[in-house]
DNA sequence: CGCTGATTCTTTAAGCTTGAAAGAAAGCCG
DNA sequence: CGGCTTTCTTTCAAGCTTAAAGAATCAGCG
């Protein structure tokens, strides 16, 4: 027994660590996902779901197609349909005729949609600014960068089988 | 100018720093949540609200109040109602009569559930295992610490108007 | 040219989620 | 005791999400 009991030690076979890691990351990106969600509801009326869609557009000046929405947003190819539908209706976006492809519809950000995304992006960033100011900043960039060392390590997970 | 611009060295009023080390929190949090979710529906056939609710009741042998198990899992109450609903048509939990307090319903696990659970558990953790590998165990330490530290400053931040 | 397969977007069904409101039950207090 | 507040659960509408299936387009190839 002195070889499971040794592996134990060092290994565990439970995992027990990486759950609770795993927890306290996902309740700390809950924590801030509701509080997000409510503050852009309550202060200007609109869903988290479409303040990331238009995040998105707005770091893409030439627009982009559904499909690399989709991929950015880590989101399935449906939902991203819906969204830019009822962003169409409220005229925050626009679609760009695509000669060359025509299975591809690209859309970028209306005026109206630009000027909208920058009173929310302040405000967003300023409750992140808020949120963080507690942790000091050596423990940001060491986070930052262990965070770098985790998505490396999930998508290297990820990708095999 | 000497005022604002050297202000904006040390506190940048964009919080951009803020923001990335977020979207990067968030990128992380997503896709080891997208995967434990399609592996959950491949491997077992359960959602992963479900499969978070049974781990839950797995803690509180005694059983948990539907208010309980709405705070722990941070979502809405009528969000556990809906939930518990179906496990009791799948037999996974099961009331408990209440006599102390009739305005509460306390919910456990039953033995079907604790079996259910066990395995899926266990393929959870080496899941987790695999998706952390990568990332050195110094390191792991520092993000579990850094993330208690988030942790309190974003309850702080929340608590305050 | 026509065929085949891959890519892209859309649709659909089922389930999840929130936020708000309603109802039931308990506790408090004059 | 009666009224008030709080707590707990449920219900409801709207919106989000996925997975899977379908439709349209493109690209390569015989």
């Amino acid at each position: 027994m002195i070889d499971a009991e040794t592996r134990l030690d060092e290994h565990p076979d439970d995992h027990k660590d990486e759950t609770r890691l795993w927890l306290r990351l996902l309740t700390c990106a809950t924590m801030i996902e509701s509080e997000i969600r409510s503050r852009l509801r309550r202060d200007f009326g609109v869903t988290l779901p479409r303040f990331d869609l238009m995040a998105q557009l707005e770091k893409a000046p030439d627009g982009l197609t559904l499909g690399a929405l989709s991929r950015r947003m880590m989101v399935s190819n449906g939902n991203v349909t819906g969204l830019v539908q009822s962003l169409l209706r409220d005229g925050m976006v626009e679609r760009i005729a695509q000669p060359t492809d025509r299975r591809t519809t690209s859309v970028r950000l209306t005026e109206a949609g630009h000027a909208s995304f920058a009173a929310m992006a302040a405000a967003h960033g300023a409750w992140l600014g808020a949120m963080f100011a507690r942790v000091p900043a050596p423990d940001r960039a060491a986070l930052m960068a262990t965070l770098a060392a985790l998505k490396t390590s999930v998508r290297a997970d990820v990708k095999e089988p």
